[in-house]
DNA sequence: GATGAATGAGAGTTCATTCAT
DNA sequence: AATGAATGAACTCTCATTCAT
């Protein structure tokens, strides 16, 4: 056992991988490494021979999924309202690739469930959600500097439309509401308010 | 036994109680019979006698839960806007006695990451949350037809508000953010927008 | 509680009844109080109270069982050989009513399985065991001393008659062989022999 | 964890010598996986490990128990009447060796008396009946052929035989008389008139 | 490096029995 | 006499973890 030192690159993706659908297809509570293990072609043994422990394994995998998360929301493009618009279709909705869609947001909810009773989990949360606000205010600043959009708070603007994201998809995953879908439409009514015309 | 032929009150009561202490106290993933059993003065198997599955108890749990949830919310005022500002904080905060205060949207949210993955829970939040987002559409049609709230679309204000309101409990309690402040700060700026002045 | 000291006939009789039922629906090794008492309209307290413990309310019921059936094994005729085909007949039978067609030796048969690890049970198996050895010895011998029968050993005879019987319920039972009708067919082909013609 | 897929031989030996110990120590009614691995030096969760289920664990023990009993029941000999009495006497008292006497038949009827409620079981049950009525069919008809028995018909004669054979050994587990010696006494008093003399 | 085998701890559940009414 | 409520013991089965190879 080494636990940390060096992981080979291979074995990683793997357990990276066979653990998001895991989480996925089964949940937090219902999480087991037999079934992070059947979902990849290596046993439970590997995993616990790189890892350790299950909690360091799904510590690893926080970190993975915030890092590829943070990395992939922003669109790339100057119009600040594209650049809004593209940010929140991103959070609501995931990218095109079959990797983040759905999938993804759904993998993070499920973490962010036990980050309550998981000090290391909720560090990971809190550091991730700290980021994303941070880009969040600063494509709202933008928007305002460019003269682009209203003058309003950008932090609280940013803080209002986040909260709205992440509370549409929890309520998209756990009810038979297409929340989401539901959210973008009305976010549309409200950011019309803040733009120039 | 029995299961669902008449509880009796104290029992139910008990029941009720200790799931809530526990699933508050270990999460959702690490709630067990015992645990629920250990919060209260009996043991696994009378709760066992009374709601034959672990399931069926939570069933009747989310019930009793949603339940107090929804007589709860709307506070008793004329006022469209005390009424809109008191909802928003009974949502965040709870009431001020300590039965509601956080620890009942705590057990929500735990509910919630489930719901996904159990096809009843999903069916029992989803009524719920039609039933929140009803209300909640009243409070602003009523500030709209007595002439206090600006004349915007009352679904879609509801939906970005409650939206909102979930994310927020979600932040709060996975990161060391204290999220339901920040986000009753930021609605102030934005309803400030909303009010006929 | 007062175990045997008087149990009411209307009580008695539920009890056996139920137990009865239940042993033939679910066999003994799946055999609990509570089915017991699912069969009649009284609940599991009620047959603790009058028997005490399951033991007891079984080894009662084995009483019962075997009570009834010395009395009815041997059909009223003179004539030995149709005494003997009428006895072959209601042991791989049961009589025509309901209550021991096929259900009666089933359960005899759940409560000899058991037998071999209860000292009790094989009392009173060997004591009936016996008895029925003894008619039908005594049909054999009869029909020898009205020359109607060979004169061959009536109590090997017997041996040989009453096994098969038994062995052909366990494997009518335990098997999708009609293991009693070949076995009474096989039977008339040997008894043949038995016979002065 | 894989049920079926190729089960070390070493366990394999140790589950079903343990489960067959078990099961004559305790009857099936009383059988647990404790008691199944108190009999082997492995504890209760290796054989869950290799059959998963309990009942999947009796299904391949029974397999494992008819399959020695088909290929030892018949003696190897020319004679026809040292063929039955042969057969006849393993069936009845098992071989010499510690492995079957006694202990084989009894399992073999306790797992009987399961069989009525397990469809799995009564298809092996079946089968093995089927297997066993088969070759002492033969042993008759081959007398008959050889002309060293009367020309009765085989399998009337197999089955009178056969059920015998089984009745007696339920009867001696089952009470507290000698019933397989008893019938292999009475036996030969029948047999008589099968020998051409 | 990788894995099948093994296991202790603990999960949900069942059940004979007891007790208060 | 009768029963709903309650429970400890024991059941089957699961799982993170360890170990031998």
């Amino acid at each position: 056992m080494h636990s940390d030192e060096s992981i080979p690159d291979m074995i990683e993706k793997k357990a990276m991988k066979a653990t998001h659908k895991a989480l996925c297809k089964y949940g937090y509570a219902d999480l087991t490494m037999k079934k992070i293990a059947d979902e990849s072609d290596r046993c439970k043994s590997t995993f616990h021979y790189h890892y350790d422990t299950k909690e360091n394994l799904l510590v690893n995998f926080i970190q993975y999924l915030l890092d590829g998360f943070e990395k992939r929301m922003v669109p790339e493009t100057e119009d600040p309202l594209k650049k809004l618009n593209g940010f929140i279709d991103r959070m609501l909705f995931g990218l095109g690739d079959e990797e983040t869609a759905e999938s993804f947001h759904t993998a993070l909810i499920e973490i962010r469930s036990q980050a309550p009773y998981n000090e290391k989990f909720r560090g990971q949360i809190t550091k991730n959600d700290e980021y994303i606000l941070h880009i969040t205010t600063n494509i709202i600043q933008e928007g305002i500097e460019k003269g682009r959009f209203k003058n309003t708070d950008p932090k609280n603007t940013a803080i209002v439309i986040l909260s709205a994201i992440y509370g549409a998809r929890a309520r998209h995953i756990s009810t038979d509401r297409n929340a989401t879908e539901e959210l973008r439409t009305a976010l549309d009514w409200i950011l019309d308010e803040l733009i120039v015309k």
